[in-house]
DNA sequence: TAGATTGTTAATCGATTAACAATC
DNA sequence: TAGATTGTTAATCGATTAACAATC
């Protein structure tokens, strides 16, 4: 009886969508109308707006405000989340002035970090903390949610500490493939992964396009044809 | 007869597993290791694997070079794609100097930006420049993938221009939902969305655990019990 | 009332899982 | 040969789409 992850993953694109109609001062808007703008399928986002929210109104559609509070209320905002960030490079330094969070009711709180060069600086007003205050930290200031941006092989027993320290969902951008133990949240933010997908998307155009041309062949990979017929007794 | 998506999702997560494997000297592999180490059902990736390669063989399971190779030219690496970033923030910044994109066969050639403080600068050797050279560059080089890292207002009309430009697959890092004319690939990497999520699912397991103590009662936001029961005629 | 739009139940579609035969 | 592991076909499961009744 859980709801389905994909809806889950649906519902901050609407969010995001109905912030930006709402300071366009729109008071009300029907599924119809979200499906044409963000180029979805009119079924699928009133099925999905049906789970989380009794405010639609025949003929009207969705008042605009009790919608995104709806929505809001759904995703868990509200009481905006407090997170940790550990490994304040050039990577940690963006999320930290990223002003988009402060949005969705994401604040960071701090940075941590080990590299006396960044410890004691600030970002957006949020300092970079020794490491090593984290678990007193995030005990006492009763932070769940903590971001995960260190080297490659510092991620694992970056992740085991802040588990200790407290902290229950991780967001974790390193390329390392962490396992969570029970009760803590995990999130795997591979970008270079998502870069992946939007090549093989690419490849896949060229190839519907029969501009194949220059095959991708590598080095001395085979051909690889997989069943490529033959006879089966 | 297009391949599942959400095989091609999890692939890169083989290749980034399968990379570090490689590394520590491990020369075979099989599905079901690879499901115990990522935390995954062995049939899954017995069954994703069999779909990109041929390499494998019963009782030893598949030699790593052979294995990584096909993914590779699956994911349409080997070819390097070279991209161009728009939007040399702070965002744009740390995508720049991200190391972890060349093990993937990413490389950021430039960064473009409007801003004379940051035009003339490099990031790791790589240079920022200004905006206007843009579509001359992108189609003298040929280059066809394009980051978007711009502020929000604009990123319409930065879409617009990389698209002019020649640029065919666009990684969308603004909250700001595009919608790709045809024969453009769009990828929305809506950061905040994606921490939306990660929210989501640590209530989630609050709820489970009936921790639900002090619920996350907004400061307005009404009950709004869903089919709360009652009787129905 | 008439018409538009919601909410819900049923049908389709696709992906995941299970079972098992093939084979090194 | 015996055993482990692959590759593939069939069964299950879940999400998306379609159809339609409810209602403002």
């Amino acid at each position: 009886m859980e709801k389905p992850l994909a809806t889950t993953q649906r519902l901050p694109k609407y969010l995001a969508y109905l912030k930006i109609r709402q300071k366009q001062g729109i008071e009300s808007i029907s599924t119809s109308r979200i499906a044409e703008d963000l180029n979805m399928a009119a079924i699928s986002v009133r099925k999905d707006l049906a789970r989380i929210s009794n405010a639609g109104r025949p003929k009207t559609g969705y008042p605009m405000d009790a919608l995104i509070a709806d929505l809001e209320r759904f995703l868990g905002y509200g009481n905006a989340r407090d997170a940790f960030l550990v490994g304040a490079g050039r990577l940690g330094q963006a999320l930290m002035g990223y002003a988009q969070f402060a949005e969705y009711g994401l604040s960071i709180l701090a940075g941590f970090d080990i590299d006396p060069a960044l410890i004691g600086s600030e970002i957006d007003g949020k300092p970079i903390l020794p490491l090593e205050k984290l678990p007193g930290l995030a005990r006492r200031m009763q932070v769940k949610v903590g971001i995960l941006t260190v080297p490659e092989d510092a991620a694992q027993e970056t992740f085991a500490l802040m588990v200790e320290s407290g902290i229950r969902a991780v967001w974790n951008f390193t390329a390392i493939p962490l396992s969570a133990p029970p009760g803590v949240v995990l999130q795997n933010e591979n970008l270079a992964a998502s870069f992946a997908v939007l090549s093989k998307r690419l490849a896949a155009t060229f190839d519907e396009e029969g501009v194949s041309g220059e095959v991708p062949c590598g080095t001395f990979a085979p051909p690889n044809e997989k069943r490529e017929g033959g006879h089966q007794s």
